[in-house]
DNA sequence: GCGATTCCTTTGAAGCATAAAATATCTCCG
DNA sequence: CGGAGATATTTTATGCTTCAAAGGAATCGC
């Protein structure tokens, strides 16, 4: 577009791969911005509690800080703060694991579980009515390309990894 | 759309939706941190920094705090801070409007621009082999599916805020 | 002209996020 | 057994982000 002389076929894939990720930057800015003021205003609460407290859920007993790390996708040292402002709220427990002194194990209490089962249905009527302008198979094809997506960016960096 | 009645059918389209929602904040979060990680690796910067550039340059003359805050998508009082440390940097410019003592314009600087030219053809290649994975057709598919699911969002924005 | 309202920006408090270094513990190989 | 490396977690420094509140400045209505 700016580039003079046509760099080549490659100017317009380029360019759209660029305008594609900006866009899809927007989009789900967009949708993460309305559930966070929502959660705020609803519930009192913020996004990254909401995961921490959904993951525990999820996942049924105790986790390792480092589970829970990976599972958020946010860095080790964010977790610790995380958990400690959620055991400070008491709907989160940490206790040193038994057979491995350098892992805590963390687990949602019967509170967390109430406040969680609280948030659930408004939130996920909240995904579903920003969602609502798309047919189930146009879903089902984002979903699909998605997928590809991600598995495209994990390719990608598995390439990088092995130069 | 809450609508009492429906909640057979829709239960599965809900589960779809919230699927589909995680999904999509995992894949633009793995391409966000790989951005993210290579801009500080290639270029000692963040990605926040790279936007501000890459929005002044676009937009050409100077811009008020407002209107970045609007480009950026983010906050009034983050662009304040923002802006700080790129002025300190010598990146970025910031003058008093002549027409409108409130307001602030801001400009990218000579240095500001070379800074972002030599960031720019990298991180279009580094988003370029992200979307490799995806044929022009795919690519296209998903621009136009994201596009929907933007205006589906505000749709659902807007209805909310006529109630 | 003047008051009310709206707009632009900054400030302050809290929280979220990363990377890098420090600490502690575990594991495994020799 | 002992030490080298790997793993789990916290700490430190810095930066990004939001919201809410407050200030000054422009504009609208009269």
């Amino acid at each position: 577009m700016r580039g003079a002389s046509g760099i080549g076929r490659r100017t317009s894939a380029n360019s759209d791969a660029l305008r594609l990720w900006l866009r899809l930057l927007s989009a789900t800015n967009l949708i993460e911005g309305r559930v966070r003021s929502r959660l705020r205003r609803d519930f009192a609460t913020t996004l990254p509690r909401f995961d921490v407290l959904a993951q525990l859920e999820q996942a049924g007993g105790g986790v390792t800080m480092s589970e829970l790390s990976r599972r958020l996708m946010v860095s080790n040292g964010n977790v610790t703060g995380l958990t400690e402002r959620l055991v400070r709220e008491r709907l989160v427990s940490r206790t040193p694991s038994l057979t491995d002194r350098r892992t805590q194990l963390v687990r949602i209490t019967p509170a967390g579980r109430r406040a969680l089962r609280a948030m659930t249905p408004g939130h996920r009527a909240w995904i579903d009515d920003m969602f609502a302008g798309l047919s189930a198979s146009e879903r089902a094809t984002l979903a699909a390309l998605v997928a590809k997506l991600k598995r495209s960016v994990e390719a990608s960096a598995l390439q990088e990894a092995a130069s």
